[in-house]
This record gives C-alpha cells, sequence and structure tokens, in this order.
RNA sequence: GCUGCCGUAGCUCAGUCGGUAGAGCGCGUCCUUGGUAAGGACGAGGUCGUUGGUUCGAUUCCAAUCGGCAGCACCA
C-alpha cells in the first residue's frame, strides 16, 4: 500500500498553489482565502468536476471556489436543489406520496411523484408556501455513502419503491449517496448547495403533468411538477416575462388575429388556409420553387393514394401502418382484404418516377422535388396548431445519385439551404446528427457507410454538429437542422438523410459506365420541413411581423375622409397592378382608429390618403412601428415599395435543366 | 395514445348551490368627414361541444364521446 502524503497540492484558478493538510475541504480552503469568499461560496470545482464544497480533498487537485457568479453551475445546483426542497415539502404535505427523480432542466426544475390523488393548482400553491417555509430552516444538505443493498432494503421498507427500483439499476460500481437536509433525505449523486437557505426565494412552480415512469410509455404515469427557479427575483420575473411574450407570438392567436388560418374540430389537424394566410403559403412556396429551379431540380406531383404493397415494400406499411390513413378498397371471397394507403411521405414515390424508363449513370445526380401533400395519423395528443398536424406539405427531394456524388450533393445542399435560412431570417443554425435506432432496415456495414458519409460531408463543409445515437430514421441516419428563432428557441426544420435501403427495397437502378445495373443512393432532403410548421414557426420568430415580401397583405390604402374614397381606389388599383398584395380601407371610420388596426394585424405599410394626396396624386407612407411619414406622388411611392416587395436573391428559372424522363 | 385541466355569442371571459343566460371587444344601422394607435347612439347575435342518463325540469349533476390546452410518449 502507497504510503499517502499527510499534505495535498491545491491548485488554485489563478495558478497558485496551496499546500494544506489531506482531508481538508474546499469551504475551508474558501475561509482560508477570504470571509467574503466563505460567504458567497456555494460549491467547488475540483479537476473541473462540480462537488459539495463539505467534500474532503484527499490528492492534489485543481480547486475552483463556485459562487453565484458562476451562472451555469449556481442555476444548475439551485435548480437541483430546488427540486430536493419541493419533494420534502410534497411528502411533509402528502405523507405517502413516493419520490422517483427530480432534475434540473433547461429553465428550472421537476420531481416526478407517485401518488393516487391528482394534485390541483392549489395544491401547488401550498407546496410552494412550504418550500419557502423550507428554505427558510436552512438546513444543511449533508451527503452520505450507504452500503447498496441496506440502501435497497431502506428504501422498500419505506415504501419507496422507485428510489429502490434505481438504485438496482445503478452500476454496480456506483457509490450510493444519500443526501439529508434535516429530516428528509433523497437518494443523489449530488452535488447539493451547503445548505436549503442558499436555494433562495426566486423559484415559481408552474404546473402539474403527466410523466412516464423512465419515460416509456408501458409505464405507469407519475406526476410531475415543474418549477422555474434562478439566483434573484429579477432574473425570475425576466423570465416569466419571457414566458408572456412568448404567448403573445403564439402563432395560433396571431394566425386568428391575422386572418391567416383556422382549425376546427371537424377537421382535426389540417388547415384551413385563409386568403392572407395563403398569400403568405404561396409567397413562401414560389420562393422555395425558384430556389430549388435554379439548383437544379426538377418537381413532380405523385399520388395521394397507394395500394398497400408499396408501403409494405417501402418498409413504412410496416413501421408506422398504424399512424398511416387506410382505407378498405375491397374484400375478396377468400376473406382477403385489399388495403390502400394515403401517402404518409413521398420518397416511395418518387423512387417510382426514378424508375420508369432506364436510368443511365449520366442522368445522375437526379434531384426530384415535390412540394409533397401527405397524411399522418398523428396521435390527437401530438397535435399542436399548425406546427403539428396530420395533413401537410413537405418542402420534399431526392436526390439520387452515385456514392461518389454524394459530397457534392451534400454540400449544394447545405449551401442552399443554409441561404434559404438567412433569407427567411434565420442565421443561428445548430447541427445534430442522428444515428441508427434500434429498430432499422439494412445490414450494419451499410449503416457504417452512410453514418461515416454524413459525418464526412458536414466535416468537409465545416459544420460542427453533435451526434444523437438512436435517433436516426429506419432507413437511414439523418442530419438535423435546428433553428433558433428570435426569443432563443429552437426548431428542427430541415433534414438531410442518406438512404442505402430504400433503392434496394424498392429495386431502383442505373446503368453505369461498365454497362452493369447498379444502386443509386438517395438523399432524402427538406429544407423548411413542411411549409404548415415552417410558417407556424415564422409566425412566432416574426411576431406576425413579416419582412415585406412576405406580408400577407403588405399595403393598405386608408382614407381620411369619403372624399378620398375614389383616389384610394385609384391608389390600391395601381399597387395591385404592381404585384403588390394591397387593400383599400374605406370605411366611415376615423383616422385614429385605421392606424391602430392596421398596426395591430401587422400590415407592414399604410398608405394614408386625404384630400390633400387625393389633389396632389401622392401618398403619405407610414411604415409599421414608426410615426414617421414619408410623402411621396404614386409612381415613386409604388417604384420604391415594389423594389423592397422583391424576394431575396432568387436566381431566374432555368428552363434548359435536363430532365430525365 | 396517456395523465390532468378545459369546452357558455365571431373573440376574451363572467354566470346559473338544477327553473333555457350576461359583459367588453367585434358585427349591423344611423349620426359624425375626423390628418396618423380606440368619436358617438341604437341594435342584432347563444338549442351553454355532442350523445345518452338522473330529474317534473339539465347549460348546470353523472357517463360516454369529440375537440382544445399543458406535459409525457410518438414524430418515417
Amino acid at each position: 500500500m502507497p504510503v499517502l502524503d499527510a499534505q495535498v497540492a491545491i491548485t488554485l484558478p489563478d495558478g497558485s498553489v496551496r499546500t494544506v493538510a489531506r482531508g481538508t475541504t474546499a469551504a475551508e480552503i474558501a475561509a482560508s482565502i477570504s470571509k467574503s469568499l466563505a460567504k458567497a461560496a456555494i460549491a467547488a470545482r475540483i479537476d473541473g468536476q462540480l462537488r459539495d464544497l463539505a467534500l474532503p480533498i484527499e490528492q492534489d487537485a485543481r480547486l475552483e471556489i463556485v459562487t453565484d457568479k458562476n451562472e451555469a453551475d449556481a442555476l444548475e445546483l439551485i435548480r437541483h436543489d430546488a427540486a430536493h426542497v419541493m419533494a420534502e415539502a410534497v411528502q411533509e404535505l402528502y405523507p405517502g406520496t413516493q419520490v422517483t427523480i427530480g432534475p434540473a432542466i433547461a429553465t428550472g426544475f421537476y420531481y416526478d411523484f407517485a401518488r393516487d390523488t391528482p394534485f390541483t393548482p392549489e395544491d401547488l400553491v401550498k407546496i410552494e408556501e412550504k418550500m419557502h417555509e423550507i428554505v427558510n430552516r436552512n438546513t444543511p444538505f449533508t451527503r452520505e455513502v450507504w452500503a447498496r443493498d441496506a440502501a435497497i432494503d431502506h428504501f422498500k421498507s419505506i415504501g419507496e419503491n422507485y428510489k429502490a427500483e434505481i438504485i438496482e439499476d445503478l452500476p454496480a460500481d456506483q457509490t450510493i449517496t444519500i443526501y439529508r437536509q434535516g429530516k428528509w433525505y433523497d437518494l443523489c449523486r449530488g452535488p447539493h448547495l451547503p445548505s436549503t437557505g442558499r436555494v433562495g426565494h426566486a423559484f415559481k412552480l408552474m404546473k402539474v403533468a403527466g410523466a412516464y415512469w423512465r419515460g416509456d410509455s408501458r409505464n405507469a404515469m407519475l406526476q410531475r411538477i415543474y418549477g422555474t427557479a434562478w439566483r434573484t427575483e429579477k432574473e425570475l420575473a425576466e423570465h416569466l416575462h419571457q414566458i408572456e411574450e412568448a404567448e403573445k407570438r403564439d402563432h395560433r392567436k396571431l394566425g386568428r388575429e391575422m386572418g391567416l388560418f383556422h382549425l376546427q374540430e371537424e377537421a382535426a389537424g389540417s388547415v384551413f388556409w385563409h386568403p392572407k394566410g395563403w398569400a403568405l403559403y404561396r409567397a413562401l412556396e414560389r420562393y422555395m420553387r425558384a430556389k430549388l429551379d435554379a439548383a437544379g431540380y426538377v418537381e413532380v406531383r405523385t399520388p395521394q393514394l397507394y395500394d398497400s404493397s408499396l408501403f409494405r415494400a417501402s418498409g413504412h406499411w410496416d413501421m408506422y401502418g398504424d399512424n398511416m390513413f387506410k382505407i378498405r378498397e375491397s374484400v375478396a371471397e377468400d376473406g382477403t382484404e385489399k388495403y390502400l394507403g394515403v401517402k404518409p411521405m413521398n420518397c416511395p414515390a418518387h423512387v417510382q418516377i426514378f424508375r420508369q424508363g432506364l436510368k443511365s449513370y449520366r442522368d445522375l445526380p437526379l434531384r426530384i422535388a415535390e412540394f409533397g401533400n401527405c397524411h399522418r395519423n398523428e396521435p390527437s395528443g401530438a397535435l399542436h396548431g399548425i406546427l403539428r398536424v396530420r395533413n401537410f406539405t413537405q418542402d420534399d427531394a431526392h436526390i439520387f445519385c452515385t456514392e461518389d456524388q454524394i459530397p457534392t450533393e451534400a454540400a449544394e445542399y447545405f449551401k442552399l439551404q443554409l441561404g434559404v435560412y438567412k433569407d427567411l431570417g434565420f442565421d443561428k443554425i445548430d447541427v445534430k446528427l442522428a444515428l441508427r435506432p434500434d429498430v432499422r432496415a439494412g445490414a450494419d456495414s451499410v449503416w457504417d457507410k452512410a453514418e461515416q458519409g454524413l459525418r464526412d460531408a458536414l466535416r468537409a463543409n465545416g459544420l460542427a454538429f453533435e451526434e444523437l445515437p438512436g435517433e436516426g430514421a429506419f432507413y437511414g441516419p439523418k442530419v438535423e437542422f435546428h433553428l433558433t428563432d428570435a426569443i432563443g428557441r429552437s426548431w428542427q426544420c430541415g433534414t438531410l438523410q442518406l438512404d442505402f435501403v430504400l433503392p434496394e427495397r424498392l429495386d431502383a437502378s442505373y446503368v453505369g459506365q461498365d454497362g452493369a445495373k447498379h444502386r443509386p443512393v438517395m438523399l432524402h432532403r427538406a429544407i423548411l420541413g413542411s411549409f404548415e410548421r415552417f410558417i407556424g414557426m415564422m409566425i412566432e420568430h416574426y411576431a406576425g411581423k413579416f419582412p415585406l415580401w412576405l406580408a400577407p397583405v403588405q399595403v393598405v390604402v386608408a382614407t381620411i375622409v369619403s372624399d378620398a374614397d375614389a383616389y384610394a381606389e385609384t391608389v390600391a388599383a395601381a399597387c395591385r397592378k404592381a404585384g403588390l398584395r394591397v387593400e383599400a380601407d374605406t370605411r366611415n371610420e376615423k383616422i385614429n382608429l385605421k392606424v391602430r388596426e392596421h398596426s395591430l394585424s401587422k400590415v407592414p405599410v399604410m398608405l394614408v390618403v386625404g384630400a390633400r394626396e387625393a389633389e396632389q396624386g401622392s401618398v403619405a407612407i407610414r411604415r409599421l412601428g414608426s410615426q414617421q411619414q414619408e410623402v411621396l406622388a404614386l409612381a415613386d411611392a409604388i417604384a420604391k415599395l415594389t423594389a423592397e416587395a422583391q424576394p431575396p436573391a432568387v436566381s431566374p428559372v432555368d428552363d434548359s435543366t435536363d430532365s430525365a424522363f
């Protein structure tokens, strides 16, 4: 056994080294540095690991004293401890409730409880009060190491079966630690703050909802209480304010207020696009079509209904049959039923187009695009406004190419896609690579190749990415593009999927230079994802205030006096002729009201006309959000607005694109 | 799909301890012609999500069902 030094060397962040007795705690070292640091200390970072202040240091180490200035660490600790405080509060108020897990999350924490009676909003108020009480008690968190079997037996004996189960499933070499706060204690890996008082009072319980034990829908449903917690009351207030701001942007609310679309129960999960919403949709579609044309895609249109045999062959019938809309077409005399399926994606259809006629390597890459209208029978609980619907249109395309062409095609796609996101107002994009799922088609060697292919393509294009094991599609890995919106929320939109499996299953082939048949590779790709979802997201991103080229109504001509009505119609007609989406507001209302209403409905430009403008043949331009007005001659105003309303840098349509059929 | 909550006028909501309902905004008509974020008066509008049950009587109580909201699960 090696002889242990009685002293250990502690390296502080400033590079200085202190020699202290073995077993000295970080708290003691902080105290030796300064009184104020000892007071501010909430945890320690020992060799990069966040640990308890009270943990004895047994060997040479780098040490950083964590205070609430270290935002990420402080929030993590406060939230995690708030979860413990909440669990204590719940068990104190509602004996018999079992605790399970309670982690810190992005803006707060939650704890899952097993209890037969549902928690009510009134219960949350009581729990919150009790939490404040526990924080005021300021009892220290203390760490204990328990023997595994003893811990299991103990938790079973007090009826905490979920806890016992958690311990049973911990790796054999894991130290079982228990944290105590006064009379209450919980199995926990730690670390924790020095005492409950350090949690502070900047927390609030937000909601209670169901959550499956271990996230598996086959398991019992627990009750999850969510809370938010911050370092200061100010941070808490800011967060609550941000939630209110997000609610104001809700696309369901704005969609109604702006007259864009509606949903109704007779067509749950499908969108009724109103004229204004459809104008927006068409503007986006027109832009996308021009981008695809310029990028050498060919556009197609494929059927909605297919014999089930196609989806059986592709694998979708088995994988996703429960979420497909199926129609029984006939029953044969022997009882055999024949089914049709409404297409839930476009890939098998595009393979059918590829398969028409013999394809040569000279035809590749073949980029088949479709604004593909799909139906998926999403579970009722999944539906959400127009963000998650049962009928949607993908900006879908499948690139049939050779393996050699993958890097170039991927690069072209990245370029196209990042340009589109930029044009649409998004410049923060996170890239993720979703790897093979447990249930999948295709041999592992094929998956190795596909995954590596995407990694290579991402690296070659300088895109940093995070890997997500198990998240890929059943036929191939996928690159996901997550956009960050104006208020910092993340939305998964585009994907690029590399697929060696479907061409095989649906027997797609081309004749190579060697005269033999070869399998093409398929790249599945979408930039927006679906128009419905993307538009919903854009409504929230822009808070309804779209750039001029996308705005559902670009211009409103508003009259001040009814004597200007005829002139207003002239102005509106001229705008319309120039291609602007325009409305004339000649109602017998005051200009104040008109300005207010059109401002609230986010119309970017108002052309105000009164007797003076009618007389001079001019318009007073008033921009949304500005009090300024600019009086211009009608022709000048139209020229100016028309120029501004141009969609961003769309190259002209290239009609010479080779068609393979 | 699961858990919880909810479904009253176009919208936001109040109300009925069981006796068929109200407000504001919006809408219509009229007055007002007003220069950049709400001018005024009057009026119309609801079989209280649907179906069934309990009851003399249900929008109110119960059940089922459909839909919505939050979260979970799912998301080719």
